[in-house]
DNA sequence: CTAGGATCCTGTCAGC
DNA sequence: TGCTGACAGGATCCTA
């Protein structure tokens, strides 16, 4: 579930607390979620961590790379020593961020524990529910020969024209695939992608080859400005977040203005939010705010 | 080449 | 209570 504003927020609330640290050891808990070998890495400095879309990039300073991809149920969560056990004081000695559960306050290793990378000052956990995410041991070479990568688009607010281009041939995708296919553009997930279009006022079905120069640039700037907020949002309600009881009061409720309002209001017409399905996804607008042109 | 559906996996929830 | 099917903030593989 974690999209880019989540993973962002991972990106910059971990990074104080690693970095300049030396992993002591690396334990595999579900060999799926993590591939490359472990041995290797006891001593070696976490030098930064980087993001590209949802992707997370830890860079340590043999020049090697621990790739993160949460996919849709990945949480990290680093606990300083003596904390594993959850409970209360964790606000200042702890760390979490990706799909919220409870496992954001719990006792740790847990169930859905697949990675633990351990410091000195305490330890990075990887859960995650449904096994889709993993770690991975990249070389430099193995970044740039490296598919998923090497194919990820730019971000909605650096990408410029590109977008509309890469669209303007697409006469049968609809708009809603075109905003989720990270070839097309970087770091947009089902709840961003709901958003941006319902801010351009723009109908998920619209086929993407049928939007103007116009709406293109509109949906990017949109977009854009929907995952901003959410970071500034992410960084601020995170602490509370965990300090509470878990699964409710994240940032979603706070920016939302169609994705799971189904039923509810449109804050801008009044009309009802409907709830579709989409390029396979749930999908979530205004019928009123949002119409599909004649062709 | 494209677009849509199935798939990976576990858990939850609604409906019987 | 227990079962069943639908669905889930992602991305890829398979099919037509």
């Amino acid at each position: 579930m974690p999209e880019l504003p989540e993973v962002e927020t991972i990106r910059r609330g971990l990074l104080p607390l690693i970095r300049g640290r030396k992993i002591r050891k690396v334990e595999v808990r579900e060999p799926k979620s993590f591939l490359g070998r472990t041995e290797s890495l006891s001593g070696v400095e976490v030098i930064g961590i980087g993001r590209k879309g949802k992707a997370l990039m830890m860079e340590l300073g043999d020049e090697r790379v621990i790739l993160i991809h949460l996919r849709m149920t990945g949480q990290l969560i680093y606990r300083k020593k003596g904390y594993e056990g959850g409970g209360e004081e964790l606000l200042l000695n702890s760390f979490a961020g990706g799909h919220p559960t409870e496992d954001f306050v719990a006792s740790l290793p847990g169930k859905q524990t697949r990675v633990v990378i351990e410091f000195d000052e305490g330890k990075l956990f990887f859960n995650d529910q449904r096994k889709f995410g993993f770690m991975k041991v990249m070389t430099r070479e193995g970044i740039l020969a490296d598919k998923f990568l090497r194919e990820l688009a730019a971000e909605p607010w650096e990408i410029g024209e590109g977008f509309y281009e890469k669209i303007k041939g697409k006469k049968g995708s609809s708009i809603k695939a075109a905003l989720l296919d990270q070839k097309i553009v970087a770091g947009i997930g089902n709840i961003y992608a709901d958003e941006a279009l319902f801010l351009a006022k723009i109908h998920p079905e619209e086929r993407a080859g049928n939007l103007s120069r116009e709406e293109a640039k509109r949906l990017m700037v949109t977009a854009g400005e929907v995952m901003e907020r959410s970071i500034k949002a992410g960084g601020s309600t995170m602490a509370n977040y965990v300090r509470a009881d878990g699964t409710r009061g994240d940032y979603l409720e706070l920016f939302a203005e169609v994705f799971q309002r189904q039923g509810q209001n449109c804050r801008r017409c009044g009309g009802e939010i409907i709830k579709t399905r989409v390029a396979g996804r749930g999908t979530h607008f205004c019928p009123n705010c949002q119409r599909r042109k004649n062709d």
